[in-house]
DNA sequence: ACGTAACGGTTGATTTTGTAACTATCAAGG
DNA sequence: CCTTGATAGTTACAAAATCAACCGTTACGT
């Protein structure tokens, strides 16, 4: 039908269904074993990795909306899993960084993240995994530096 | 910090963001054009490449739970971009079909599909699209075929 | 100092999405 | 036939996302 236009093959579709098939199933495990949603996942990862951090830059560095890492951090710190600390100069700004507690779960959802991981790596073997790294890599690095388009700057929209 | 567990290259992760950054900046375009959403043009789309088929055929094609189908249905129905036609041997199904209104938005947003594909291939390179799409393809296969949990009918979770 | 603008973050309202329950239909058995 | 179970699709309600306005604070020009 209609043109020449090929909607099985078009990026944005094929890229959209496999992020859902590939996370979703990891969602699903963490929700059931933790009760924490994605973006609580998310910001508890995020500080995990990189240490304390603030929450613009939790929002900046995994493209959440503010609110959304407003209302995660507030669940996180709910549940004892981590600290806000002032800044001696700026008032505003606060920084985040996980308690032990927060420290333990993460560790322990990096640990399932990790066998995820290799779950997929040996699912569709070495080879087809490190394609669509390198892809991703290559889309990556165009998207943010060479496109038109101003970049997204820290609090603006998320996806 | 903790562990050897690189957030940066967790796929779910990874794969999420790229489908954001890839299919946002196409939805913008035709969301001012045409004011409509993304489940709609995925409706549409299934319909203008496909032709005929039913409300559970779409979601199961484009990963969409049944409810969005049905909500993008209706709204394109009351665009009168698609007419339901009942069939005779099963009257709980509905064939849907695009109009000639409906078939020439489409034809409209294929070309502004197919602008876009080329924008990105030239912006990161033959190789890294290719790349890219091969490791779609195994991750496809993979999950759908491979995979030890069934996977999802028709009708079931989306994302 | 002072006014204006920008920033970090929070909150409430609106919109979208997913979940679950429902209607109507069909299919298979007994 | 009549029950049981599955299916296609819609709808009501709950959870989540986005949007817009807001507060307190800082930066800057004058």
């Amino acid at each position: 039908m209609g043109g020449d236009f090929d909607l099985e093959a078009f990026l944005p579709y094929r890229l959209n269904r496999a992020a859902e098939l590939v996370s979703l199933r990891f969602a699903v495990q963490y929700k059931a074993k933790y009760q924490i949603t994605r973006p609580e996942w998310r910001a508890l990862a995020a500080l995990g990795f990189h240490g304390r951090m603030t929450a613009t830059e939790i929002g900046a560095h995994s493209t959440m909306h503010k609110t959304k890492v407003s209302r995660a951090v507030k669940a996180l710190e709910a549940k004892r899993w981590l600290r806000r600390i002032e800044d001696s100069n700026d008032r505003r700004t606060e920084h985040l960084e996980l308690t032990v507690l927060g420290q333990r779960s993460y560790r322990e959802m990096a640990q399932m993240a990790q066998d995820y991981e290799r779950e997929l790596a040996l699912l569709f073997g070495e080879g087809g995994l490190n394609q669509l790294e390198r892809g991703l890599t290559a889309l990556e690095n165009a998207m943010l530096s060479g496109m038109g388009k101003r970049r997204p700057r820290a609090g603006t929209k998320q996806g």
